[in-house]
DNA sequence: CTGAAAGCGCTTACAG
DNA sequence: CTGAAAGCGCTTACAG
């Protein structure tokens, strides 16, 4: 039924033109007379052709497609809502411009150096990189392989590289403005026994919130002294939760690091007799749409993860087209008020 | 820095044989001496080289790469676990193979269209269809563009058509039986008033899951009359057991088709004034990490996405090296009891 | 404004 | 067991 698919040639000889002529009526890169151009493309709708992209690929040496590839355990990319998000966000903007998404999902090092290799074999044109560590290998590792990269983070790069080093360009948001925000809420509130139940420290974005937890308490004259270290999952959460509950000198207030662990946390609290907000204000980060709908509504901040993902994809299609930026900085991060948070009971 | 990447010729030079040599020695499909495979892996190691994909591609009319589009809204992707499960389960037979996972996230159904035809343009070789609808255009779209295909559904396939037509695989569930054990269960604690919100009733999931609950409450003499229409999300959890709770003759226990939805009005009913699970029983689907961590827990249907994701991704894979399947079950969808069914406390 | 031809980097009959 | 060559379907200098 669908026999051999139409060429070029093909579409090139109903057309009465040359190969060459198709390519460039679609391509626009030189101009092709109005009457040539209407013969082609009547000629390619009646064919039903669309050019091959492999063939494309290996003529131009571009694949038209931009690499992801996540690292994290299954069940944590299915808690925590941002993947989604800043898929649909890049889509978006790649779908605007033809090009397509290759996901990869691995489980360990050795699987994602060999993903990033696939990639540089031809298959995608560059990758963004998400859940940068300290002292990262991968952008080494992609830069090696002659892959144009991008990197998500969540605080402005900083300056130390010599300019002249091919830079990868970095996009960020300022999360720490927001915890900052969150931990003044909880202060006038009246809460002075805050506590951080925080994400994997050995991510940058983690280790960043932790840190402006930190500083904002200081700031407020209060011992930052109250950090528990989760993995974002909503068992971390909950046990986070039990270790700071225990005991009778509990903090009346709980800063999570994601929606998820605040959400485990709560029913963990609320189970073991807390009245929530009553007895313990909670707040979260990244905006689930469950904590929009939950009652009360958990305070969170909303980083805006599908916008991240549109600036991410549009900063690396801009460095493949030879424009690279520095930084570019996501100004989309809010705290959202919701019934979460209410003044201490009884300290 | 990188310069010019290496091709097969120069492997082929510097090991002293010819590029068809090379080629072969790689793909195996003809034997090569072992002392001249060993120079040829020895020189492919030194220059670094590895096969163009999309030379490989052109050459082979196969990309090595699988294509899925989820059609949802993103809010809905990221409530709902499901997609990282399946997705992360792909992956993992995929990467074992060598194959790669396009991934589109569209808005409409234009922009469907348009994704399905750029994977017919030689961008993959194949296709995971989800979220599959009655009388859903997809499966014929798919086989007209000349993409091999695989269904992913929640109940057995149809014995209707010829046998003679091209067959598109199915791989499937059977959540009818889960649905039934979780009506069973609540009866069995003594409720006779059950709810159930269902996902959206386009979808063949949500049908058949609806479908299921009737059957099971007709099965227990119960009348199934209390149906209310959900999205997956939370907020349309929240209303729908807004609906269901207002008035007094409210139901003493609800079965949601998905968690989330489940949490959300779990949430709602509590703010009410309404004991979990004492006044009130609840039930979800799809067994997510923090159902599992909620206290008390959720009782749930843990349908295996992972290992669906992995059976459908092995199917279609079998489809595209011409041994098609009529149907595979998965046999993974397995009821999990946790501390949110009681028995009524007074009608 | 258009055509003829080389080239992108592989694979695969065809010979030997 | 191996080589020489054609071919996959595009794009892009090079001529005109």
């Amino acid at each position: 039924m669908h026999g051999a698919r139409p060429t070029i040639g093909d579409v090139a000889r109903a057309a009465g033109v040359s190969k060459g002529t198709v390519s460039l009526a679609y391509s626009g890169k030189r101009p092709v007379a109005e009457e040539t151009r209407r013969r082609i493309f009547a000629a390619a709708e009646s064919l039903r052709w669309t050019a091959s992209s492999s063939a494309q690929a290996l003529a131009t040496s571009r694949t038209s497609t931009i690499g992801l590839v996540i690292a994290r355990r299954p069940e944590i990319i299915a808690t925590d809502t941002f993947f989604p998000r800043f898929i649909a966000g890049c889509e978006a903007v790649l779908a605007e411009a033809g090009m397509g998404l290759m996901l990869n999902v691995v489980a360990d090092d050795d699987a994602e150096t060999a993903a990033y290799e696939r990639y540089a074999a031809g298959r995608v044109d560059g990758v963004i990189l998400l859940d940068v560590e300290q002292g990262d290998r991968r952008p080494d590792l992609v830069r090696e392989l002659g892959l144009t990269a991008v990197i998500l983070s969540a605080e402005a790069p900083h300056e130390e590289e010599p300019v002249d080093t091919p830079v990868t360009p970095v996009v960020y948001t300022e999360d720490a403005a927001a915890v900052g925000e969150l931990v003044e809420l909880l202060v006038d509130a009246g809460h002075s026994s805050i506590a951080h139940v925080s994400g994997p420290l050995r991510y940058v974005h983690a280790a960043a919130r932790r840190d402006a937890f930190a500083a904002a308490m200081t700031r407020h004259g209060l011992l930052p002294d109250r950090i528990v270290e989760g993995d974002f999952t909503a068992a971390s959460g909950r046990d986070a939760t039990a270790a700071l509950l225990d005991g009778d000198d509990h903090p009346t207030a709980i800063v999570y690091a994601n929606d998820v662990m605040a959400i485990a946390g709560l029913s963990y609290a609320r189970s073991s007799g807390l009245r929530i907000p009553e007895d313990l204000s909670v707040t979260g980060f990244d905006d689930s749409e469950l904590s929009a709908h939950l009652s009360p509504g958990l305070t969170s901040v909303s980083t805006g993860a599908d916008v991240r993902g549109a600036v991410a994809a549009r900063t690396l299609l801009a460095a493949l087209g030879g424009d690279a930026h520095r930084a570019v900085l996501v100004d989309g991060t809010v705290v959202v008020r919701r019934g979460s948070i209410a003044p201490p009971s009884q300290p």
